[in-house]
DNA sequence: ATGAAACACTTGTTCTTTGCAAGTAAATTA
DNA sequence: TAATTTACTTGCAAAGAACAAGTGTTTCAT
């Protein structure tokens, strides 16, 4: 997420979504449909919440669409912001009910990744 | 016990082309990881075949995308070319046994956005 | 058999997104 | 207080996407 600072212009303004579709799918391909946004809900998924542990992952994304994912991911509601457990103001990120719904579509990504692309390895626990 | 029986799997370990790590799901966003390739699967597991069909559908994709995508899927062993059935020498494309395995993920994506994205209506048949 | 339409692309141009390096500022630690 | 970590932003070259148009077949109607 970016400074919660007025931003130069007024962000982008959300009253056309501009659905392609009504399909679900082209629908959920909106909003996640790219090589990083599934990688970093992965990574809530295996319990990781902060900007760090998403670059440190090792697919390595780049901090500014790190970013701009957050952002989108907040803003459809996917992850929301909470005080960092550690220490004092900084904020961390988690799943929604809506963004956890999506761990049976990571699960079968996961099967088939590992059932029909060989050298790959589970990182997401089993279930 | 080991798993009932594994799947067809490649008989040849094709050579990973610059995967950005083992992890299975990183590794099919590799292959589908974009907001077009999906909805050809979708496509093709509604018993579309031909180039003009999945030009047709709603969701209008460019035709310098779609001849890409298929590229890639023949490529990656998602997809294959068959004789089409109008009697001539052209070409029609449906799932190998490799894309077939993603009826799963199509059918949790389309769930999922079914229940969490207001407006979007089933075309994917139930399961 | 011939002309027209449909099919399955390819090419070119423009616009947007991505990837990488670098920089910044607040928060934390020493 | 100084150094380091965190969480970003900015700038720019490269790659990819969108759009329009064109090309060579194949199929259909007459």
């Amino acid at each position: 997420m970016p400074k919660a600072q007025a931003p130069k212009r007024p962000l982008k303004a959300p009253p056309p979504p501009s659905r392609r579709s009504p399909c679900p799918v082209a629908c959920a391909l909106d909003l996640f449909g790219d090589r990083w946004t599934l990688l970093v809900i992965r990574d809530l998924m295996l319990g990781r919440s902060r900007f760090k542990d998403f670059v440190s992952s090792p697919e390595g994304i780049p901090t500014n669409i790190l970013s701009d994912r957050l952002e989108r991911l907040l803003e459809a509601g996917i992850v929301r912001q909470i005080p960092a457990s550690d220490s004092g103001k900084r904020m961390a990120y988690e799943l929604t009910d809506k963004g956890e719904a999506l761990r049976p579509t990571l699960k079968s990504l996961r099967d088939w990744g590992l059932t029909w692309e060989p050298g790959t390895k589970a990182v997401l626990q089993q279930g």
